[in-house]
DNA sequence: TCCGCGTTTGGACGTAGTCTAAACTCGTGC
DNA sequence: GCACGAGTTTAGACTACGTCCAAACGCGGA
């Protein structure tokens, strides 16, 4: 993504823009794979070798806590930072642990409104299995 | 849960009672909270202060691998032993991280099985919102 | 009773993530 | 332009969760 645009971007969502919020920004906001902070990271370290690990896992709570990104808490030991904020639903591949968006009208549910006990807030559906080899 | 109903299961299973494996299993399989392998050891201990850390952790893998015991990855930083291990759905209260099971038939998915890039083996509703005090 | 193998143990280790305090930087006001 | 202060970044210490290891243990079968 052009820096221009990831400034505005930043200063939409009251994000003071610096070089390594940008290049956090660029970082993880196009990659479509749900990546941990370490992968970002490494990215990052690609670009700008200064930027430290505790500025990565700041900026990337910040731009979570901006709406931003959205944290999946999808698989043991790591969290996912995904960069589609809008509802939608998730695929794992069981043997790879690759995290897959499944598009919110590519499933239905039902009867979630109508649980007693729980005001549901948000839902999706979390699914498991191999991913098909594309033919 | 009675002990000698606890051997018999865990024979059942393939597994070998030990005095720390029942332990475990009379800890675990009544909880329907969905508790840590920490929750699980402090209970535990309670009973029998020399059963160590890894034992627990050990146990519940192996229960977890033998199909006692299902793990349920839904929050961030620590794993969820769940005893109830058919499928069903789940709900997670955003201010105390508290899960509650929500039972398959409250819920009805749809599409799932006509997703073409995915064969789905396995799949849940994970609910986040406010619980509802009882009335 | 003895043996051997499966189990248990404490502690070391690995890893994900947070915290801290000092240094730095950037925007603002003079 | 310059000084200032709030906000940001940094390295490294620290915490928490989980696994690994090698030695000790103990139960079940010969
Ligand atoms: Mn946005
Ligand atoms: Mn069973
Ligand atoms: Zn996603
Ligand atoms: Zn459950």
């Amino acid at each position: 993504m052009l820096t221009e645009k990831v400034i505005a971007l930043l200063r939409e969502h009251g994000i003071q823009p610096t070089p390594q919020r940008i290049a956090v920004a660029q970082g993880v906001l196009g990659d479509g794979t749900h990546p941990s902070a370490q992968r970002v990271w490494e990215r990052v370290r690609r670009r700008r070798p200064a930027v430290s690990r505790a500025t990565v896992y700041n900026t990337l709570n910040l731009f979570a806590a901006k709406g931003l990104l959205k944290v999946q808490a999808l698989s043991e030991g790591t969290v996912a930072f995904d960069p589609h904020v809008a509802p939608h639903h998730h695929f794992i591949d069981r043997e790879t642990g690759a995290i897959f968006d499944v598009p919110w009208d590519a499933v239905q549910v039902s009867g979630q409104a109508s649980l007693a006990a729980f005001e549901v807030q948000e839902y999706q559906v979390v699914m498991r299995g191999r991913k098909r080899r594309r033919a």
